[in-house]
DNA sequence: TCACCTTTGAAGACA
DNA sequence: TGTCTTCAAAGGTGA
């Protein structure tokens, strides 16, 4: 078993040179070596930032010495083991604590259809949820929570907005406000923390209409974007993609809990997956007609507060964000919007076709969450090199870290399968396959992967990069030493 | 305008 | 069962 914590406590990228296959008996052999790495490692860091593409070609021979040890697959075995045994913890103890703090996982045994016809949360959801959070805050002195979770004691949906609050250090009323959630979890939200929820976040910023946006974050949104900027304070790292109190817009995990009408809730709390309701309605009519390819009708498709939906997307009509009209005269603005009548002709023959997007990863959490961070710290523009560096970063997270994401990522494949019953990736696969294009298909030749790249060209890693040295560890890591006989060619001499 | 690049993981297809 | 392929995000790049 690889010894993944590499105890660094560095940032990213750090724990990576620690991690080493200690059975292997290779790891005496090692320590000159790594020394070695460690000062070159530290150099690198140091001018991480300034670094940039201009440096790109730079491949110094001590690089090949800091190449990072590979994840053992074993390793995300036993993770997938140990999170298929705490979900089965979780499923059999409704009160045993998330796998990581700040993540209320929500496990409702019914979800698929937590309400009565009537509209009403049904008792096992209710019961639930009242059970989940027996705990729950309400001692922060709102009236507004106070009002909440008397709220919260109603039957009706409507008023079952969310078993919990995040709380902020500094937060303003109004991100209170905004989120009118009727009760807190005991989870506290550092300014200096990402919230594991933040994939999820950015899961949906993409359909975030920057137009009018919260008073509190107006003057710092992305003009080109669209996004609010975290505030550039100088005890928050300017990487994080949300500052606290844009994490008003943290899409709730019981976001499909939140009532259709009657209360002004979650303005701009965004979640990736429609509600239940509208779920519940989508899915009698998809079931009915046996979910074939038409599952979400189009009003579907959008989330109550009007927004699209992430996950629903009609092929080939990129999603023109609002934005782009910011800063134009009415000329231009009239313009737009007569262009923009001519091609919904066209584009409303597609979006016929929504098809519903498969459930990000584990990876593709992290890479959402980490990418603007990689993007500030290289400089980086494109983002093949930004996967790059954001692939080794992966593999240098450590179990812990990578926990979060597999679980978080396990738990949208949970929310996306409970609210598209009928869908399957297969369904993706025949959108795409009548709408446009056949994706390329790379056909990479052994030693021409990334596993037995000769070099890493992206200096901007703080971590080594991969050469043909590292080759062998990647197979060995994926099958082990006891399964050589799966390693690759190359691996193998 | 759109496929490609690049990453990992999940899932479907196929032999 | 194992291997291969596709798709998910992202945005610059080049055809």
């Amino acid at each position: 078993m690889p010894q993944l914590n590499g105890g660094g406590g560095d940032d990213l990228g750090a724990n990576d040179e620690m991690i080493s296959f200690k059975d292997e008996g290779e790891q005496e052999e090692k320590i000159s070596e790594n020394l070695s790495a460690e000062r070159d490692l530290a150099d690198v860091k140091s001018s991480l930032v300034n670094e940039s593409e201009t440096n790109q070609n730079s491949s110094s021979d001590s690089e090949a010495e800091r190449r990072p040890p590979p994840r053992s697959e074993t390793f995300r075995d036993k993770t997938r083991e140990s999170l298929e045994e705490a979900a089965k913890r979780q499923d059999g103890g409704l009160f045993k604590s998330p796998p990581y703090p700040g993540y209320p996982f929500i496990m409702i045994p019914d979800l698929t259809s937590p309400y009565l016809p009537n509209g009403s949360l049904s008792p096992t959801a209710r019961t639930y949820l009242q059970m989940k959070w027996p705990l729950l805050d309400v001692n922060h002195g709102s009236l507004q929570s106070r009002q909440a979770l008397k709220d919260a004691r109603s039957p009706s949906p409507a008023h079952i907005v969310g078993p919990f609050c995040l709380e902020f250090p500094g937060q303003s009323d109004l991100s209170l406000h905004q989120f009118q959630l009727s009760n807190k979890v005991p989870v506290v939200q550092h300014p200096h923390h990402v919230h594991p929820l933040t994939p999820l976040i950015t899961y949906s910023n993409e359909h975030f209409t920057p137009g009018n946006p919260p008073p509190h974050l107006q003057g710092d949104v992305d003009p080109k974007t669209g996004i609010p900027r975290p505030p550039q304070h100088p005890d928050i790292s300017p990487y994080y993609p949300l500052s606290p109190g844009a994490v008003g817009q943290i899409p709730h995990p019981l976001g499909w809990l939140v009532p259709q009408q009657g209360q002004p809730v979650y303005q701009g709390f965004r979640h990736p997956y429609p509600t239940a309701l509208t779920v519940n309605a989508s899915m009698q009519s998809f079931l009915s007609s046996r979910f074939p390819h038409h599952m979400v009708p189009p009003h579907h498709s959008l989330h109550q507060t009007g927004i699209p939906h992430p996950a629903i997307v009609t092929p080939n009509v990129k999603q023109e964000s609002s934005h782009s009209d910011i800063g134009l005269n009415s000329s231009t603005i009239l313009y737009t919007l007569h262009r923009k009548h001519q091609d919904s002709k066209k584009e409303d023959e597609k979006k016929k076709q929504p098809h519903i997007k498969k459930p990000l990863n584990a990876f593709m959490l992290y890479m959402k969450e980490m990418r603007a961070k990689v993007v500030a710290e290289c400089t980086l523009k494109e983002s093949a090199a930004i996967n790059q560096i954001l692939g080794r970063r992966w593999h240098a997270l450590t179990r812990e870290e990578q926990a979060k994401y597999y679980e978080l990522a396990r738990k949208e494949r949970q929310l996306h399968m409970q609210l598209y019953p009928g869908w399957s990736a297969r369904d993706n696969y025949a959108a795409n396959q009548q709408g446009k294009k056949k994706k390329r298909k790379r056909d990479k030749q052994p030693g021409e992967g990334n596993e037995h790249r000769e070099y890493f060209p992206n200096p901007c890693l703080s971590l080594p990069p991969i050469t043909d040295l590292s080759a062998p560890k990647k197979c060995r890591a994926r099958f082990g030493l006891d399964q050589q006989n799966n390693w690759c060619g190359p691996c193998s001499l």
